[in-house]
DNA sequence: CGATCTTTGTCCTCTGAGTGGAAAAAGTCA
DNA sequence: TGACTTTTTCCACTCAGAGGACAAAGATCG
């Protein structure tokens, strides 16, 4: 297989995102959009034709003269995601455009360590490829449940995923499948999904955050995610709510994770269950032996009042914590993600609520506070994006 | 006068921020640290000279062989920088470096209005000017101690400034003087001050907390200013510390600057002279009439308990705030400022004990919290690197 | 003190990228 | 079918920048 080309200039690389990201484009259309004589434009295009990263398709309708030919990125441009959750792996393969193709999603406990997790992931690939969707890979993007060295490629110090700590994945997949790879965050790669197909395609600015198992925020400043001086930024859920709250796994009391992470909420669920306060949740722990996030979702759909008021609960906690980020970071939107967010609307008017009583008015002025609309797909679609931003840039 | 020039290309603007930073150094050295080609560099030094930006200044030691040409920028530029404060406005000139040459202060109200204001400021510059020591003025930087929009060069919707709403600062100042000029929030002009003269030097992310009338912070992402959509991020004095603490002037309860902004400093000072809980405030009451922050802190010099545990209070708030961004942000520096700053080493140590404590360990294990070092320069210096770093720009 | 080597500055030529005009190709419209 | 538009290709021209040659200025050594 050849090696991947990849562009050899700004121009190029502004023209491969450019089809990215607005599909299929005539030349002439491209002249307009970017700031290149018509010559220097022909020889760019030209230029990644060649490099077999784009092609021509056809002629576009005529705008009163001479039909313009259209170009659009190879459609054997490959890219593969690897979304690594505390409990789950999703593996995706996506075109050049980051239309996902093919998606495998498995319960996979990342606490069975790196080797055992990736070597799982890329056999999920191996499904994948047997279905002959995979001609080629030009890159890779990888999401941990923990924080990351960006600039190593690898885990650091990951509170939930022991035997991953400095565990070189970047470079232990990137020989692999020989094609660059990046690895972050898994949040950071919802943040990116959403930037790319979600609702932050036009915004700059704005706060993704998660609630899951951990409950954590992917930040993206002028288009590009903010990491940290040390790749831990966004990591919210320890941040105090009240001092005289639950005592977190870290140690101090009344974080927010402690208040409404996975395991907190599970903890209330069986409580409420055996106390009796709500006779829904004791009919799903009869049935299931144990309660999770997704059955306190179930009552409270069912009207289960206890339920109900747990969530509420949980969305003032969440909405303390985003009025105090709101105030400090003036972001243009808000989304709220993950597992517990499907708990939907109840949850989002309480989140809400809190937010615009307590944030800067200035800040909360035209800020939408809203629930992802890409379900599963935001993490892998970030993870392509994460390398495509990579590939398709000038060396 | 001659219209002030600007740098034509990237490479002269480049320069031009080299020598600003580094000082004067020979055509050889620079042409070790910029990538251009001897001939290029030659070339664009003349053109600065021409401009008038850059002049010679004599031969630097040998290195071996022929002496080279030392270059430095004119000694003639000059920047100006206003410092509007809640109660104070601070009038500095800078040279091209951004050395203060000169610096005059003087209480003021904001509230008297923007004309008023403004008018004062322009009076206090005439001051400087007949010293001498405004042969022509490149740039004017000023910050007001409300949200502004950098973009329209305006405050909006202040809070503690009263008619100033919208009012064309940028324009009117830039009409007078004829020179450029930008207006931000005055916190985010002393983290630009931090970040060249202080503390910050070499930090591309942090954080300046200041504490004073109000409490605000600057956000600095990748060695600039992190403005949010609407102008107003930083703006941490309402987030919410404890539901049940004294009501805000913003309506909510337990608000930041509730616990601890000047106001609250003094209220609380003032009833505990008031009560006998400490005999060194209730002497300065006696003294003065009223208390301020200053008085606290002299008190607590002093040794007086109730005043030391005041400040010890206070810090312990901030800290919780601090602890919660510092999760969020992941900092590499974290400066405090401010008149209530001048409270000191009991307010810095509590602030990082809680933070220590409190926030990521992987985001505080390398996370410095400092106190300014610029007392009152910062401000101004900040304006003056805000206005050159535009003027030092390839149009 | 002179010869030689090193560094710096200047000049000049050469190259390659990019621009914009002209003309050809391909369509539209009346 | 003819006049007009739009698109593409081709080509000559311009200009920025690189880099070599040489001169100027100083260091080093005998």
């Amino acid at each position: 297989m050849r090696m991947s080309a990849r562009p050899q200039n700004v121009h190029q690389a502004r023209l491969l995102r450019l089809l990215r990201d607005e599909g299929p484009r005539s030349r002439a259309e491209l002249g307009d959009v970017v700031r290149l004589s018509r010559s220097k434009l022909a020889v760019e295009l030209d230029r990644l034709v060649e490099l077999g990263l784009v092609e021509g398709a056809g002629l576009a309708a005529s705008r009163g003269g001479r039909r313009s030919g259209i170009v659009r990125l190879s459609p054997s441009l490959r890219f593969v995601a690897f979304d690594i959750g505390a409990t789950s792996i999703d593996v995706a393969v996506t075109d050049g455009g980051l239309e996902v193709l093919g998606h495998v999603s498995e319960q996979c406990d990342v606490r069975q360590g790196a080797t055992v997790v990736l070597e799982r992931a890329l056999e999920l690939l191996g499904k994948l490829r047997d279905e002959g969707l995979i001609p080629q890979v030009h890159g890779t993007g990888i999401g941990v449940p923990g924080p990351v060295s960006f600039r190593d490629g690898m885990p650091v110090v990951p509170p939930i995923m022991p035997g991953w700590d400095r565990f070189p994945v970047r470079d232990a997949i990137g020989q692999e499948l020989g094609c660059p790879v990046l690895v972050d965050n898994d949040v950071n790669l919802m943040a990116l999904g959403e930037l790319h197909a979600g609702l932050a395609r036009s915004v700059d600015d704005f706060l993704l955050v998660k609630i899951g198992t951990g409950i954590g925020c992917g930040i993206v400043v002028d288009g590009a995610i903010y990491r940290g001086v040390s790749g831990s930024a966004g990591d919210i859920g320890h941040i105090r709510v009240d001092d005289d709250g639950p005592i977190c796994a870290c140690g101090n009391a009344g974080c927010l994770e402690a208040f409404f992470g996975g395991a907190a909420l599970a903890r209330d669920a069986e409580a409420a269950a055996r106390s009796g306060e709500s006779p829904a949740l004791a009919a799903l722990l009869e049935t299931h032996g144990e309660l999770s996030a997704e059955h306190v979702g179930e009552a409270a759909a069912a009207g289960d009042p206890a339920a109900v008021q747990m969530i509420r609960a949980g969305g003032r906690h969440v909405g303390q914590v985003l009025a105090g980020l709101v105030s400090f970071f003036n972001p243009g939107l808000v989304i709220i993600a993950g597992g517990v967010a499907g708990l939907g609307h109840t949850l989002l008017a309480e989140i809400r609520s809190v937010v615009y009583r307590r944030s800067a008015p200035l800040a909360t002025g035209n800020l939408p506070i809203v629930l992802s609309e890409l379900a599963g797909t935001a993490g892998v679609v970030g993870g392509a994006r994460l390398i495509s931003d990579h590939v398709f840039s000038a060396s």
